[in-house]
DNA sequence: TTGTACGCGTTATCAG
DNA sequence: CTGATAACGCGTACAA
């Protein structure tokens, strides 16, 4: 690898003159321009980013944390955080949480370590000295912390049109499946969908889970209809756990949507190709992946940022696991 | 952030013996050694990874190349490289090529401009100066290049598989979709099962297919039915493609897998979900990724490699789409 | 308009 | 066993 040395030699003028040249700034005269922009497409040269990095102390790296981009619903987020951050010359390191705080913190380490100049986490414990003693910004991905600049959805009315609609199309046992305790987002959407069915005194039970991993959520499923045999409509934390419950239902010989109601949340691809297709409560994942990135460049470039906090909204999709609902005039 | 002065500061030492006790190398008093520890936990200081990378100039950091991650398959095998990699203490930087040979240049510049000391790539162009002048070891995943440290799964035998199981459960005409002729491991499925099917002297059909989009793949489908009508096996070039054929063949109201049976190629979790769920040549796509990250690392601590070139095994995955073979005694 | 020299945080060499 | 110090590649005062 050529160094602005070999650079500088090569075109006969000093680093200084080169560095000049690279980074546009300062005074320099057009016929030395030639030469070193010669010389660095002769010597093929690029800037070494780590001796950029150290010495300005901040890199053009940003830390990308995720639960598990193995769950369908993350490699949408990463995608749409790439994507805005490539466009800005931003490129990311990525790490796999499981949600466990030890890796969480042993990676936002090692993203300080190498002078990231931000972070984009999709964490359960923003709240953690981890998150509160960085002095980087970071964008709370999804999961949600209050007064931190973060990018999620609106779950709590994502919940709510969920209740709403399949009271709408004729459930009245309805089961909500909680979703992890610890999961913020998780918890928004069963609020959201008790609320309503309160409201209108609907009767209806509540399942608790505490993964998205989809073995499990096969478990939970067969737990669900063997308590709650008579449960006409199923509110499900996530379009994975929705699919168990269509798979178990009709495993079981229910009809659906006839006998029962299933509505998923997020809408990954997968749900469009069940047969039936999910019904469902989409989250624009893409798009609050660029969205994170978008707000995360703002902070670092330190420009006026009106709503560091950015809800995005939530879209009843609807498929085949729900009735169709009369069309009055 | 604390640095190497700082704690020789506060312990009352050079930052040469802090150094030392850091890297654990050479000699230095146990009382010394206590001290500085004790200064390094007060001020909680972790070593500057770029100052080392600069010195040292190799990094921690190795690069990951990846078509898209939004692509199921993807998702897998980064979570592979990701956990051995974590587990040796490499961490990634990761980038979306898009098959797009520029963006790929640029990635693997930015790379080596971050000093990392690897990478793995999952490229359709293995042969470009992009990687032909790199002087770091790189593994090509999933899609191989000759003589060049790789990792992907017997495709060859793979289409093999898929077209004898075919025959055996009773197909005539059948329909090889041939998936994007710049994919290797696609050309690899394809030539296998071309290649017993015309060993055992069986008609088929070939579609070509340029993308793995799933928009582009729903397409396909149509025009696959539209010029083949008879067809009554179709081999897919992965389950992307094999879910938008069973779509289609139900959406045409043709049975499955009395009428048409299909097979895919992969096995992403939508494969086994779907209904019918899909038949399908299965990749360890997570070992894959776990293998070449071990490759890589025995490549960068310059160990002695046997086996430079990993192939992984593929087995067939039976589920509904197609026929049970009768158990004759 | 251009060059010299220092510092970014580390490691390694070489005296002591 | 320990401490100065050069060097890694770059950017920027400051001088010329």
């Amino acid at each position: 690898m050529a160094t602005i040395k070999d650079v500088a030699k090569h075109a006969g003028v000093s680093v200084a003159t080169v560095s000049r040249v690279l980074n546009e700034i300062g005074y320099v005269h057009e016929d030395t321009r030639k030469k070193v922009e010669a010389a660095i497409g002769e010597l093929q040269y690029t800037p070494n980013e780590v001796a950029r990095s150290l010495y300005k102390r901040k890199s053009r790296l940003i830390g990308l944390l995720l639960p598990d981009i193995t769950n369908p619903f993350f490699p949408e987020l990463a995608r749409g955080v790439e994507d805005e951050m490539h466009e800005n010359d931003f490129r990311i390191i990525i790490g796999n949480s499981d949600e466990n705080i030890k890796k969480e913190k042993e990676y936002i380490q090692t993203f300080v370590q190498n002078n990231v100049v931000g972070a984009i986490a999709s964490t359960n414990h923003p709240d953690t000295d981890t998150y509160r003693k960085l002095n980087i910004p970071v964008v709370f991905l999804d999961r949600t912390a209050d007064n931190r600049p973060s990018v999620y959805s609106d779950g709590r009315e994502g919940g709510r049109i969920a209740a709403h609609e399949m009271v709408a199309r004729g459930s009245r046992e309805i089961t909500i499946i909680q979703g992890p305790k610890h999961v913020r987002p998780a918890q928004d959407r069963y609020q959201g969908a008790a609320d309503i069915l309160s409201d209108q005194g609907i009767l209806f039970n509540v399942v608790q889970t505490s993964s998205y991993s989809f073995t499990e959520a096969g478990t939970w499923a067969k737990e669900l209809f063997e308590q709650y045999p008579n449960t006409d409509g199923v509110i499900a934390s996530n379009d994975i756990v929705a699919t168990a419950v269509l798979h178990e239902a009709l495993r079981l010989g229910k009809k659906v949507p006839d006998d029962v109601q299933i509505i998923g949340f997020d809408d990954i691809l997968l749900s469009s190709l069940l047969t039936p297709s999910l019904t469902t409560i989409r989250q624009p994942a893409y798009d609050m992946g660029r969205a994170a990135a978008s707000l995360l460049i703002q902070l670092i470039e330190n420009q006026n940022i009106d709503h560091k906090t950015i809800q995005m909204p939530v879209t009843f999709t609807e498929r085949d696991t729900t009735r169709k609902v009369e069309q009055h005039g």
